[in-house]
DNA sequence: GACTATACCTCGCGGGACGAGGTATGGAAA
DNA sequence: TTTCCATACCTCGTCCCGCGAGGTATAGTC
């Protein structure tokens, strides 16, 4: 129950947002226009992405949900859990295992 | 109607696959064994992800089968078409684009 | 009164990664 | 000789999850 890894796949989604909330408390649609902007829109997640997932980072208690209202609309606001920094420590390491895989492929050359 | 790209997500398989056969003509458990070995076991594809896969790109005209028989065992060598080659370079340069986004994200420190 | 930006949401589709399981041969070990 | 491992192919079912499309509501602008 729990914490099963992205195998092979990405799951770049939940990395990248958990990365994002590590840094601080952020609501949805603030970590979508981040991402765009850090990754320099190499990055989007769309919508059917994005709120999905942070429900599903909740049921998982990798996230902790802070409702405010800000001048009449509702933002949810999400912090970090102490499970949540365990899981990002554990997507990073992969990725970078996995993406450095995937670079030694790219730069065969034949030889090496 | 093909060439649909993987979204966000990695599609890892099918690109390690077509950068191995842009070398050399490779059969199935070749490149399982072979892709093992570069990554260094970071990558390792199930024969559940491989030979689905090699189907599914032979079906879309990205690499072509050529059937040996080598001491009793059957090899199916595939070979990479030019179709398969355009799509290469494709996926490298998405590959690219995107890991660089995710290095960028993952690398925020808070300014920058 | 229409449109854009903000801010949340859900549904359904489809693709694809995966494990488990299955067939068959050749050679080495027991 | 039978058992086992490596080689070499295959399929099926599941489950995840990325995604687009669509939906609600408010605040401010044209």
């Amino acid at each position: 129950m729990g914490e099963r890894d992205p195998t092979l796949m990405a799951g770049v989604p939940e990395l990248v947002v958990l990365r994002l909330l590590a840094e601080r408390e952020m609501y949805g649609y603030e970590i979508a226009r981040t991402l765009k902007v850090v990754s320099r829109e190499t990055l989007s997640l769309g919508e059917g992405v994005l709120y999905p997932a942070l429900h599903a980072m909740e049921a998982r208690g990798l996230l902790r949900p802070h409702p405010r209202q800000v001048e009449g609309r509702t933002r949810i606001y999400y912090q970090l859990t102490a499970r949540g920094r365990r899981r990002l420590e554990r997507l990073t390491a992969n990725w970078q295992r996995m993406s450095a895989g995937v670079a030694r492929i790219l730069g065969t050359s034949g030889h090496e």
